[in-house]
RNA sequence: CGGGAUGUAGCGCAGCUUGGUAGCGCACUUCGUUCGGGACGAAGGGGCCGCAGGUUCGAAUCCUGUCAUCCCGACCA
């Protein structure tokens, strides 16, 4: 391809609305334009890498066995309202663009396509002899994100790659799970990026196991904490370790304790001797469902110790009564938040500052309708296990000390609440220090389990003869977020640095000056004979100074350039490696045979371990 | 949705406080010189100053409304 005619648009300034290098890159550079907010056209040398990713995509979901397919777009409410999540993908804050048709029937524009695949697999498998099966596709998904942001990365329209496998058993899901964790890390090793695998929350999709693959750079919106020794790395949503041990309170009778404005445990602690780690710290908050009830929670956990809120959600949502649907919002109880939830409660009954676990269930009686008339009482191991502790009296500048759980009568429901930080020690092995880095997910695997099968009644026949449902595993790819967090992984202040094997172009051949006849020709006949290796060549045959063209060269991030220049008459040539800006001189007639070995072994992607 | 900011030429910005009919750099067109790291000179084209009302003799500028975009939180590939 000659760069006079590909249309290339390159911007000298960043442009306004991109904040992180990436997104500024991909516009400078002429990949993408915005056509709405989190809408963008993909232009030729982006719609390149986006193609080179999906064919890797497509060889290793191919080599697992899995089918490729392609599913409609536009689905029917019906099928969203029989997996009960029409109602919370359209309403308030759901993420599903949907419309009426001329018949006034509903439809929703796939965010995912559980429910198309499930209804499928309801109407097509039907014999255990059919299992297991793994259907993909690689497509537009359309989410009315709440903020999109950041370009590709959170956009409203964006390719994916889904995949979602049927079994009879759970250990078949598993193996399959096992598969595409392997392709999984495959994908990622071959596109040349550094990605880590880490446990992770499975959120709004539900299942068990699930599976984050991170991208590691520093602009990523996730926080991932890992061990040294690469044995353990979670998502913080989901990551857990050791707290550090608590300092013991000495022995002695329970007392109370004046602490007039000392409501944080900050100034308690300073204020009388105590380590935040003596103390239990009570957080009062609300959890609003999606029916529009409102349930009050009561958390108790140890004094340095933070709340993991997604920890907590899942905690509620498990906890749910029947009926009351997802958790919409987790808040703390304040004034601002009775006013907008319509409430009525007397907030100056409530002793804050001064809450301990036992808070009486009273303080709700003359609640307003929504709100539920007793607590949730969870609290964290950390604070459960404490023999004796500090704690609110349930009174205004009044604390206890020495306390344990068996004088406040009713021990709390006791699971796994709090923030694994940095620093913390890591359960398999304690000598492991738990490190944090910042991350892109860029791809999500699942065991989905029978949550889809079972609502949307996709059975099968067993070897018995009997019908059960369907186990499901599901497993994502952003394709598109991709691509942009390999820019982001690989850029430097000049531009793009691409990894050979998703670069638009491998290779770009410079003509110094076109108007020397003897640098065109000789870039010509270099340009032909890349071309004829089966070598992906840009020629650079502009009537631009040299200097705009490397300029151009090193933004637009092609690996490889070659200089066509001074030495053209004396049949030299420069070879210039955007990666590490190496530059070393060649004669002509050797530089093509030794740039196609070159590329040919950088095509399988860089050896990182996943 | 809550909090913050910004809309002036394709891109980046000034002008607005103190109203008088729009400017700079880059990009684009033509000519000349230059030619290995975003050249120089000359000449040119391009703007319902986001949109709609209002105040005024007169509005990019003041007022009201509205729309859009970006940033911080909840969502996710």
């Amino acid at each position: 391809m000659r760069v006079s005619r590909l249309m290339l648009v390159t911007l000298r300034d960043d442009p306004a609305e991109a904040e992180i290098s990436s997104h500024k890159l991909l516009l400078r550079a002429g990949y993408i334009r915005r056509v709405a907010s989190g809408i963008y056209a993909y232009l030729p040398l982006l719609w390149r890498v986006l193609q080179k990713i999906s064919a890797i995509v497509r060889e290793e979901m191919n080599a697992t066995g899995a089918l490729e397919t392609l599913l409609p777009q536009l689905q029917p409410a019906d099928l969203w309202e029989r997996s009960g999540r029409w109602a919370g993908y359209t309403a308030g804050e759901g993420i599903m663009f949907h419309l009426d048709d001329r018949q006034g029937r509903q439809l929703g524009l796939g965010p995912t396509h559980e429910e198309v695949i499930t209804a499928l697999a309801a109407d097509l498998l039907r014999s255990y002899r059919q299992l297991p099966v793994t259907l993909y596709q690689i497509q537009t998904k359309f989410r009315d994100e709440i903020r999109p942001r950041f370009g590709l990365m959170r956009g409203r329209e964006f390719i994916m790659k889904d995949a979602y496998s049927f079994h009879g058993d759970e250990a078949s899901l598993q193996e399959t799970y096992a598969a595409m964790d392997g392709a999984y890390r495959r994908i990622f090793r071959r596109c040349g990026l550094r990605a880590v695998a880490v446990e992770a929350d499975s959120g709004a999709i539900g299942g068990s196991a699930s599976q984050e693959f991170m991208v590691t750079a520093e602009a990523g919106e996730d926080l991932i904490l890992a061990s040294p020794d690469g044995r353990y790395a979670a998502n913080q949503e989901r990551a857990v370790s050791l707290p550090p041990d608590p300092v013991p309170l000495p022995a002695g009778p329970a007392t109370a304790l004046d602490t007039p404005a000392k409501s944080s445990i900050e100034a308690l602690a300073t204020a009388h001797g105590l380590d935040p780690s003596q103390i239990v710290k009570v957080l009062l908050l609300l959890a609003r469902f999606a029916d529009g009830s409102v349930q009050p929670l009561l958390v108790s956990l140890r004094g340095d110790q933070q709340l993991n809120e997604v920890k907590l959600s899942n905690a509620v949502a498990a906890r749910a009564p029947q009926g009351a649907g997802a958790v919409l919002e987790i808040a703390p109880l304040d004034a601002e938040r009775c006013r907008d939830w319509r409430l009525d409660l007397d907030l100056s009954a409530i002793p804050f500052g001064y809450i301990g676990p036992d808070l009486s269930d009273g303080l709700l009686t003359h609640a307003g309708s929504g709100l539920r008339r007793s607590f949730l009482r969870l609290a964290d191991p950390t604070a459960a296990e404490l023999p004796r502790f500090v704690c609110g009296a349930n009174a205004p500048d009044r604390h206890r000390l020495g306390v344990s759980w068996s004088d406040l009568g009713e021990t709390p429901q006791v699971l796994d609440l709090r923030a694994a930080q940095p620093g913390d020690r890591c359960r398999h092995d304690p000598s492991q220090i738990l490190e944090a880095a910042r991350g892109i997910e860029v791809g999500h695997i699942f065991q989905l389990g029978r949550k889809y099968s079972d609502a949307l009644e996709a059975t099968f026949t067993n070897d018995a003869g009997f019908d059960e449902a369907l186990w499901m595993g599901c497993y994502g790819i952003g394709v598109s977020r991709l691509a942009q967090a390999a820019v982001e992984q690989n850029h430097d202040g000049d531009g793009m640095r691409w990894p050979v094997a998703i670069a638009p172009f491998e290779v770009i051949v410079v003509i110094a000056n076109v108007q020397e006849s003897s640098q065109r020709e000789l870039a010509e006949q270099l340009y032909g004979q890349l071309l004829d290796a089966g070598i992906e060549v840009l020629l650079d045959d502009r009537s631009e100074r040299a200097g705009v063209k490397f300029k151009d060269a090193d933004l637009i991030g092609i690996p490889w350039r070659l200089v066509v220049g001074r030495g053209a008459a004396t049949g030299q040539v420069e070879l210039v490696r955007r990666a590490d800006g190496e530059k070393a001189d060649r004669p002509a007639e050797a530089v093509v045979a030794e740039l196609v070995e070159r590329i040919r072994q950088e095509r399988s992607g860089v050896e990182f371990g996943v």
